[in-house]
DNA sequence: ACCTGAACACCGTTCAAGT
DNA sequence: ACCTGAACACCGTTCAAGT
């Protein structure tokens, strides 16, 4: 990559890091442009689509929680490793308002540019949750999938203001539905 | 209002029914007047605003939600009367697209025209829940708002294409966690 | 009273023209 | 190679002008 080619690169990533923190991820892109002092034909071209600019700025959180993922499975209590890392999952997920829709349409769809970070998430939880169902700790009728969409789902409740206030406890109602067993 | 005024309020909501059926809540407002045949100042008059349009749309579906509370309220069991209950209001929920973020937004906002639907909606599923929670049939750390978020979470999970599969699935997860005793 | 559509200020996306 | 910004086709919202 040429240099002024990586300088504006890097411009674009740290100012979409903001609008985006700021205005969720539905913000404007030309709005990033504008304010990184750069014409949007070369956002384009840096990030061809909204989901490749958004990957490039999640990439570090979903690598976090793999790793997090690989050690909470060395914990000696399966279920409360799980919990654990479900809640940073969804912490995670949720630091960048309105990408959760995006990630959900993304698991299934190969050519997404956050396709392979969400197959790696759902990788990630099946690992802590087939162990927690083989030792007993969690409900054995749901599987990654459904992991997913609860982090999901849990996370576009942080995401809407009103319930706000009530996110912590709707984790925990929903978590108990994990741990008990069928 | 006159004749003609009321021609077009019907044509807008005939239109404004199948747009929305088709496109989402979040549907081009400039689509349905066109197909409606109608200038756009006559839409934003007789709705102000894309609320009142919903508002008008969904107001007999959330009729007969409270009603199906009341006539569920009667039943024997008061476990299976909330889930019963629970299962229609997603279902009625979700058939709109993309409304239930603008519900979840409306309960806390009292200028919305949607306000008042959503308050009644999770006026009647308090009762009900109320009801389940004195008999021992549900767990008694939860509230209205709490089953109000809930109903709008498994909605949400419902509109992702990619979790419909999964929806049914899902929905049995979470009632099991209300019906679990604390 | 009621309706219309131009006007304004925004988008996302593409692509010819420049350096 | 890379960058720029005009161009196109859309929005939501308002409001002067018409009937």
């Amino acid at each position: 990559m040429r240099a002024d080619a990586k300088k504006n690169y890097d411009q674009l990533l740290a100012v979409a890091r903001a609008v985006v923190a700021e205005q969720g991820a539905d913000a404007s892109l030309r709005d990033v442009a504008r304010r990184a002092g750069v014409g949007l034909g070369t956002l384009y071209r840096h990030f061809p689509t909204r989901e490749a600019l958004l990957e490039a700025l999640l990439r570090t959180n979903f690598d976090a929680l793999a790793q997090r993922a690989d050690e909470l499975e060395r914990s000696d209590d399966s279920g409360s490793a799980l919990v654990t890392w479900l809640r940073e999952a969804v912490a995670t997920t949720h630091n960048c308002s309105g990408a959760i829709a995006l990630m959900v349409a993304a698991i299934s769809d190969e050519g997404s540019a956050l396709h392979a970070s969400c197959v790696s998430l759902r990788a990630a939880g099946t690992r802590l949750l087939v162990r927690a169902q083989t030792k007993g700790a969690a409900r054995s009728d749901m599987d990654g999938n459904d992991l997913f969409a609860l982090i999901s789902a849990l996370a576009w409740l942080a995401d809407q203001p009103p319930l706000v206030p009530r996110a912590d406890h709707l984790f925990e109602i929903i978590s108990s539905a994990i741990l008990v067993k069928v």
